[in-house]
DNA sequence: ACGAAGACTTGATCTATATCAAGGCCCAGA
DNA sequence: TCTGGGCCTTGATATAGATCAAGTCTTCGT
């Protein structure tokens, strides 16, 4: 992808179409591509941030490790995506770890010049508080999730989410990497989607998973109380 | 608290602390007092919002239910604090529901005026944008606790967050609250102050926890990997 | 001052899920 | 085509924490 693509490219997601062409340019014209191996470590939690990430290519996973090594995934991400925005936007150290899930080229975008946008260009600034608040409510629903339901209707819960985020179904997506986004464990995920099964909810096999009774799997996720 | 002294204590506010005296009156002169004993419920998950909320004495949890009926409280609100801003900036329905923890008194700020200042207001969309990423902060640290963290380390975490809010330390948080905001029970909460204390970093009795050694709490919330 | 209700603690059990272990399938590379 | 290494599944066992069950302390209302 060159520098004028990655133009395109940015028009397209919600945090840059607001600006202007001069800004774009801008953006584009400073921007580092960068090529990471399956399993590459993008950057860690804690370190002052290089900037914006704009995904061009591949899979990439936002992550914390627990002091004994237990890796839990907050996040995925697919082409097109934007990652590390939180830094951007406050300055402050990665708030997460991330990593290449498959081979991963990605552009890293100068913050000052976002920043400088943010300041002065009140639309986009409504456009972050929408897709912030949207993020809260996101994250308020994964606290719940974790607090309140057991492993199966967590499954069931990503299972539905799957449907409308091509970035959850991919090959790369293991049973292990599910196991670490839900909490849990990839035996445990194994055992889960047997119950749905046997519930009718889905049928499945190593490499593909079908939902056959969305409304099953709705009940089994707990969702409408 | 009359509504000029409500004007007042709005001022302190991180929301409105940028309004104009023009906005801040339009707001305080539609303002609403309500009053609910401990354990009334203000508002449900699910309802259309009724406006912005802006307690003056009391304690409020915002909550989850499960579907057989547990709960999981996602923050604690005191004197100040204001809630259900989601539902103010997004207009979409309540992301949670809130009940009194106390006697409460509280006013409910008609939306429309706050979305038209947020509008209007570049510097007002700066402050929600800060401290909205802010919350996203807080969540994802939330979410970590509940994915990787034991249940004594979640109530070291606590404890220290304790500290620096007040809300927090107050007799109306018994154990069978904190339990419910660390997505754990009682009894589990009981035995960890025991832990904790057998540690060394806390000592307790019925009615007060004392930290001895921050230290050593910081090391069992397991903070620093 | 008394009694009842609520809050807390502690012990005994139970259970969801983690962990450990083994075996099978499938793909990639030689 | 063969082979080795992931990935997945399934069974057996272990364990953190929930649930159940007393019993005590404290406070508050009468």
């Amino acid at each position: 992808m060159s520098a004028s693509a990655l133009l395109a490219a940015l028009r397209q997601n919600p945090y840059f179409a607001h600006l202007s062409e001069s800004q774009l340019s801008a953006l584009s014209r400073q921007a580092v591509r960068q090529e990471f191996a399956s399993g590459e470590i993008i950057f860690l939690e804690g370190e002052p941030s290089a900037g914006l990430w704009f995904l061009e290519s591949g899979r990439v996973k936002a992550y914390k490790l627990s002091p004994d090594g237990q890796e839990y995934i907050l996040r995925l991400f697919g082409p097109g995506d934007t990652f590390n925005d939180l830094a951007a936007l406050d300055q402050a150290p990665n708030a997460a770890s991330t990593m290449a899930v498959t081979a991963v080229s990605a552009w890293i975008l100068a913050e000052s010049v976002f920043a400088a946008a943010l300041r002065d260009d009140h639309e986009l600034a409504l456009a972050i508080v929408r897709g912030l608040v949207g993020r809260v409510r996101e994250l308020v629903g994964r606290t719940e999730d974790l607090a309140l339901r057991p492993v199966t209707a967590r499954l069931a819960h990503f299972l539905l989410a799957q449907v409308h985020d091509p970035t959850l179904a991919h090959p790369a997506v293991t049973r292990a990497l599910i196991a670490s986004h839900l909490a849990t464990t990839p035996e445990s995920i194994s055992r889960s989607l047997r119950v749905l099964e046997e519930a009718g909810a889905i049928r499945f096999d190593r490499h593909r998973i079908l939902i056959v009774k969305p409304d099953i799997l709705r009940q089994q996720a707990q969702l409408q109380s």
